[in-house]
DNA sequence: AAGTTATATCGGTTTTTCCCGATATGCCAA
DNA sequence: TTGGCATATCGGGAAAAACCGATATAACTT
């Protein structure tokens, strides 16, 4: 849990975006045809983005190691969803710590 | 209110030192002799962090931008203190917005 | 007015971040 | 096993951040 590496993943408009849309996957990520028990995949990510491929793929695995989101890797995808945990601990690191 | 100027402001290892001694101003600037009403002033602040003048000065704007510190001069020196505030909206803002 | 002290700002070097295109890897299908 | 698709990684150019030393400003002192 290292305060400074969330911080440093936060600080991106892309990618706070990116965590918002991932709030209602249903609502902001409709094209996807196999459900949303996994997360989202990265095509769907980037292409709502707007940016490269290899962007959006840095700034997830940005987001996946400051803890903010987690990953599955079925068959060519890799789908990305929220980990609201570490949502609720930054919250109360903020209250008590910071 | 922008969120990544928030965060980019807390993203770094000293800025959140700065924050976290400005907590408990009497235990962490004991050397300060005109009372703490007003704040903590930039060379108490810089003595503690072993950084040049022009960098926490630098780095103490940068808080205030974003609402994190708020600042009063008084004589030849400037105070700064927690905004509590903006602490308490980043806290909640994580729980619901982000 | 001239000197001293506290802070802010300016100009610059080094490191980090942003974002890209190209290439590699992993998985599936024919 | 060849080809195609999804994702990851690599190398790099441009912009921003992390510092610094030098200088400017502002206020106080004598």
């Amino acid at each position: 849990m290292d305060q400074v590496e969330i911080f440093k993943a936060l600080s991106n408009k892309t990618r706070l975006q990116i965590l918002n849309w991932l709030k209602e996957p249903e609502k902001n990520f409709p094209e996807q045809s196999d459900g949303f028990a996994n997360g989202i995949c990265v095509g769907q990510i980037q292409q709502k983005a707007g940016l490269t491929q290899s962007t959006v793929s840095e700034y997830l695995s940005v987001l996946q190691r400051a803890g903010l989101v987690s990953s599955v890797r079925k068959g060519q995808w890799t789908y990305y969803k929220r980990n609201e945990e570490t949502f609720e601990i930054l919250s109360r690191m903020i209250q008590s710590d910071i």
